[in-house]
RNA sequence: GUGGGAUUAGCUCAGUUGGUUAGAGCACUAGUUUGUGGCACUGGGGGCCGCGAGUUCGAAUCUCGUAUCCCACCCCA
């Protein structure tokens, strides 16, 4: 858990905007679904046999008896409000940005919260995989834009024609090495077999040297589509590196599975992730749709974030003289109908309001002392052009 | 769920073998000319030393417990 304010706030703000900005450019329109989701909607979609399902997630019953939980990502309940509003059945393309809040019961770490925020594109009823390279366009025009470098993981799933049959056959794999591989591993066999080949185990690496690859094991589809996939990337110059191990953690993933990382923030280096989903609709009883999407997490991001420089901005006014504090009070709420001002209500020397025009960034410092309140005058300096001039009060 | 580290001023941290009134830098506030900013100088405010027990004449310091945070594993954004 962790609040946002101050400087945190700008970097937040200034990533969801240029985000959002990026989003609508690519034709995108904002959804916003609720934190608190039935629990078996996950357990439907994430899956059964992921870590997030299986162990972290904020689950309880409520006072209706009802089984919810806070959502812990975001792509499951923006399908279920798809095909709440029935926009399966309409047909056509419909595509999302969110962000907001998620939360998994997990041990903090850098980069990892319990409570955290990811910004996230879904886009729906495209089959084409220029879709999925427009994602991978967007996440990087989005990345670019923040002034974040990152590399790019790319890899395909398969679909349900030739995922099932290599699963079975890494399976059969595993369990003729299965005397010599870690704990890990054993569990994995179970839980998610496609997890092994990135154990971080020597041993078990060079057991795995000779698994099956599931690259070599796709389907015609499937291996045309990755094909034309890495082709679209070439031409547009997103470079990008395949990684035939990155297996997306959540079940309803297909075919393409990307992954962006970042070299620069610790253990936790994935900082967006996506991939295809064609099958997750049907399995939330919507009519089959095909389905894209990525999420990227914005703590992870915070501290890449390049931001803009801050130029001065609005006014400044105080006070030299107790009987000119009103008048500065007035006149600060007149100001504020048009600009950024800042007011200090304590009568204090020159060189101090300057100090205090500086602090709050402003570019203007406007002061009224004991000559100024008998002339009638404001007295202004331009703390950028370092220009300064007295104005009658009735032209400020 | 597993392992390691930390906790002293608003922030980053010193603090000797246990010994007077617990320090520094930054930040804040004021002054250095009732009139010129980012710099400099001088002063000032600000601490349940995470919390609770214990040992001791005496604990920030040693012991135990507890809480929180951090880092890593697992996994993920």
């Amino acid at each position: 858990m962790n609040d946002i304010l101050s400087e945190d706030y700008e970097r937040f703000t200034y990533f969801i905007n240029t985000a959002t900005d990026v989003a609508q450019k690519y034709g995108f329109h904002f959804i916003e679904t609720p934190l608190l989701e039935e629990t078996a909607l996950f357990k439907r979609s994430v899956g059964e046999s992921s870590d997030i399902v299986g162990k972290e997630m904020y689950q309880f019953i409520d006072k209706g008896e009802n089984d919810v939980c806070l959502r812990p990502e975001g792509t499951a309940g923006v399908v279920r409000a798809f095909i709440q509003k029935k926009l399966d059945k309409a047909g056509g393309t419909h595509r999302f940005f969110y962000h907001g809040s998620m939360f998994r019961y997990e041990r903090p770490q850098k980069g990892r919260l319990r409570q955290f925020h990811q910004f996230g594109v879904e886009s729906f009823g495209v089959d084409s995989v220029y879709e999925d390279a427009t994602m991978i366009m967007m996440t990087s025009d989005i990345l670019k834009r923040c002034g974040i470098g990152y590399r790019l993981q790319l890899n395909s799933l398969g679909d349900s024609n030739c995922m099932p049959q290599y699963r079975d056959s890494l399976v059969a794999f595993i369990e003729s090495v299965e005397d010599e591989i870690c704990e890990d591993c054993k569990r994995r066999k179970d839980t998610n077999p496609i997890r092994v080949l990135d154990c971080k185990n020597e041993k078990c690496q060079s057991l795995y040297e000779n698994a099956p690859k599931l690259l070599n094991s796709l389907c015609e589809g499937c291996e045309s589509d990755f094909t034309k996939l890495k082709k679209i990337l070439d031409e547009n110059n997103i470079a990008y590196e395949i990684d035939t191990n990155l297996v997306r953690g959540l079940d309803y993933y297909s075919k393409t599975a990307f992954e962006f990382v970042s070299d620069n923030i610790g253990s936790q280096s994935a900082i967006a992730g996506g991939g295809r989903y064609d099958r997750l609709v049907e399995f939330l009883d919507g009519r089959p749709t095909p389905a894209v999407g990525f999420a990227m997490g914005i703590e992870r991001l915070m501290e890449l974030i390049v931001m803009p420089e801050t130029k001065r901005e609005g006014y400044y006014i105080g006070a030299m003289d107790e009987e000119a504090v009103d008048l500065v009070v007035g006149l600060t709420h007149k100001k504020r109908q048009s600009k950024k001002v800042t007011c200090d209500f304590k009568a204090k020397n020159l060189k101090n309001h300057l100090k205090g025009a500086d602090r709050v960034n402003a570019r203007f410092c406007c002061v009224i002392g004991s000559d100024e309140l008998a002339n009638k005058t404001i007295w202004i300096k331009d703390l950028q052009n370092r220009t300064e001039e007295t104005i009658k009060l009735t032209e400020f």
